[in-house]
DNA sequence: TTATTAATTGTCAAATGTGACAATTAAATT
DNA sequence: AATTTAATTGTCACATTTGACAATTAATAA
């Protein structure tokens, strides 16, 4: 009855521009004020339609999770009959694929997780179902792999993932990309011999 | 010939300090008030003696890779003659050897690198140590080995033992030390067999 | 045109973090 | 005891960030 809200639109740009400048001046560094200016908007805009600064982030853990939940969705959806280990580390590693603004906030929300209960669940929700999917993907190329081994392999591979980009303030990012990716491949690899698997004790003979 | 100076200790404690304020409540969360009364000086004094909180960043790099560098020292001193991979997964990723709070100062200070040229640089520096002494351990174990899949290997296992504390916030560290430790084995374990590697084109035959 | 709802702007106070510096106290030397 | 050097304390001003709220403007429905 009323002028319309731009609620959505607004809290969209709001948390976009947050993203941004996470990017530009870390998690702490991002004032209302500079996020404002980001936005385009007052401070006291952003105070109006997202909230205090509390409210700001965790709005963008929930957004940055769904986005991420989204892209693992479309992504899965494309998972080929065969081959898909290949086709996970194209899409982990691969630069044309990979965006490392967002992995430098999603890294930014598990820091701040370590003193901020909330996020904390939220995240630790989220690495769970990445983990499981990776698993899963690694399970149609490997069946008959033990669940143990294969969320070693799982972990290690999301390790390199992310070691790349929180790696990056030293920017090397692009020369870690290869070697990130050989270790990955080569942890699969241990998949693909069975009889190979944990020989732990038979090293030195 | 007048009263002594303690700068020499002070500096000491309010670097060890900092060390626990970062563990509390972040890097940036570590004020100067915060690190004085964590000290239990004031916090003029901690400006005397260290100066301002560029000055303090610095120095605590400093002395947080003097200590990294004196631990390698002993590490590596004592290496066996044989199966030095062993040895090195054990120093990384048991439990009694690992300092989660050292970790953790060391990532904050990676993360703080994005944001601060003269950091950027000592860290780059230091990473390059790190995975160069890890290369030269594996060597020992495998000195036929080609360089660059070494070094794949070494970030490998680097990137799996800073995600398990960089992780540490979401709480699951204990939970993924164990598969951390596996992927490590795993990776080095592909050094093992010299045939199987890199079948990369001949996978599905 | 009026009423209504929401966007938008602007401002103030409180809290916090920091830099600078004066003033005082303590421990050594001569 | 006098002097010297440094530790120690205390305080002030300045800038930043934030929370709260009043005042105004804009867009829609009746």
């Amino acid at each position: 009855m009323a002028r319309p809200s731009k609620k959505e639109e607004r809290t969209e740009e709001i948390l976009q521009a947050f993203r941004r400048c996470i990017a530009i001046y870390g998690l702490e560094g991002s004032t209302l004020e500079r996020i404002a200016e980001e936005a385009g908007l007052k401070r006291s805009l952003v105070r109006h339609f997202v909230g205090n600064r509390e409210d700001l982030v965790e709005k963008l853990a929930e957004r940055v999770i769904k986005e991420s939940d989204a892209q693992w969705s479309i992504f899965l959806a494309y998972l080929p009959p065969t081959d898909t280990s290949t086709y996970l580390l194209d899409g982990l590693f691969d630069k044309q694929h990979s965006d490392p603004e967002y992995v430098l906030v999603i890294e930014s929300l598990i820091f701040a997780a370590g003193r901020d209960d909330v996020l904390r669940e939220k995240m630790q929700r989220w690495m769970k179902r990445f983990t499981d999917d990776v698993t899963a993907i690694l399970r149609q190329d490997f069946p008959l792999a033990d669940d143990n081994e294969l969320a070693a392999i799982s972990f290690g591979i999301i390790s390199l993932y992310f070691n790349l980009d929180s790696l990056a303030p030293l920017a090397m990012s692009d020369i870690y990309r290869q070697p990130a990716r050989e270790a990955a491949e080569r942890l699969i690899q241990t998949l693909k011999q069975p009889t190979l698997i944990r020989p732990a004790h038979s090293q030195t003979h």
